[in-house]
DNA sequence: ACAAAAGTGTTCGTGCTACACCCATGG
DNA sequence: CCATGGGTGTAGCACGAACACTTTTGT
């Protein structure tokens, strides 16, 4: 191995579903700091940072998050892609592993002073190369909520329909259907009934039932939706 | 940044649909190269090797292919995951980055001696970790066979649909009707009719209509299986 | 004429969308 | 008893699987 070694950082695109405007319904967040100090101070950027000696990608994300942000709460992290151009940032060669990452809408992690959840929707300048980073995982996001069930990663332990149909609504950016939502998510196995029922809203209402997610792991609910298999 | 800088390799899971068994229809076989020296001296490896200063992860790639193994035609190179476990290989740190690439079924590269395709379904004894990025570059392909247009990177530049459905039933493992997947591509816009028609067999029968695919890049084809946006 | 392979048409099932209608609760 | 939101039922559609049937070639 004749070859020059680099630096690898992981980043980290975290997402909440997060009331933004009270009274409006919840929108995508993911969290951002601010850079303090050139380069590009005042610009945006992810969590993350260098890998340790002894650790893999995922535990340093994980860490990264912990010790700089202080979330402990992430549901779900997957790797995204790993962005490698040698210029990618000025100064040494430093080769970037992002991954997409989920907190539970009920969550309230602390933030430090220079974090804080911005709406995807209206995103402020963003360092480097982090706003591709923040777009790859918003489409690997909305794609896996199609065919996996990975909202359990973004929906609090119990819900009701309508609830959770505004974290899809908010994730994917278009209005999703309640209660074909419900038929859905049930004949696959994702969600079942509790039992329980929640409380009715503070403009009245026929109080909801509530629901929880079968698994807290990532399961693939619809493979193969063309060429399946024969019998 | 100061921590330590460790170093990088990239490792390419090549696949082509090919005859294995004269007569036989054709499988899918990865290419693997023997090692001749410790550490796992006779086990299999895939083609790979450091990355450089000046180049990115899929420009070391290619590159790697066309001094290592001698391969120019690949038609698709796409990045699967990072491994990067501490000691997932013997000595100082490696992270690997892995690809998944394909080679059109009519192309004949010129390979090195210890270099050899190997039909997927009787893998000899791979090197290391390297038989889980097989895997996972096996089911990624098959994943995207069914909502990309990806299998222009495995077919010939033209083909009957009869050949065609060999590539996928190679690649997917399991029969595919060719008069269905003509349908199913043709609706969607990955494969146009060329007019022309090819050659009867050798044991007689009509001469096949040829097609050839839309797209030279890879194309989602079938988005949001469900959960579409209204309207 | 017959075998072999390609192409066409038809039926069927499945799963999702859209929307109308019914139920439960608070004021 | 009415407004508000939750829940159920149903009709329709889009798409693909399976398979029978027709067409075109070589021998």
């Amino acid at each position: 191995m004749p070859s020059p070694s680099v630096f690898h950082e992981v980043l980290c695109a975290v997402f909440q579903v997060r009331e933004h405007l009270p009274g409006e319904p919840p929108v995508l967040s993911v969290l951002l700091w601010q850079r303090a100090f050139d380069p590009q101070a005042g610009s945006w950027s992810l969590p993350g940072g260098s890998l340790q000696a002894d650790e893999d990608l995922k535990s340093s994300a994980l860490r990264q998050l912990a010790e700089k942000v202080d979330l402990r709460q992430v549901a779900h992290l997957e790797q995204l892609s790993v962005f490698s151009e040698p210029d990618r940032i000025p100064g040494p060669r430093v080769i970037a592993s992002s991954y997409l990452g989920m907190v539970p809408s009920d969550s309230q992690p602390n933030l430090p002073q220079d974090t804080r959840w911005h709406p995807v929707s209206m995103l402020p300048e963003i360092s480097f190369d982090h706003r591709k980073i923040v777009e790859r995982a918003r489409s690997r996001l909305a794609a896996k909520l199609s065919y996996t069930n990975i909202a359990f990663a973004l929906a609090p332990a119990e819900f009701s329909m309508s609830a959770l149909s505004d974290i899809y609504c908010a994730a994917l950016g278009y209005p999703v259907d309640s209660t074909n939502l419900l038929r859905i998510l049930s004949r696959r196995g994702v969600i079942t009934a509790t039992g329980t029922v929640g409380r009715t809203g503070p403009s009245g209402g026929r109080p909801p039932a509530l629901y929880r997610f079968a698994d807290k792991q990532l399961r693939i609910t619809d493979e193969f939706a063309t060429l399946r298999p024969p019998l």
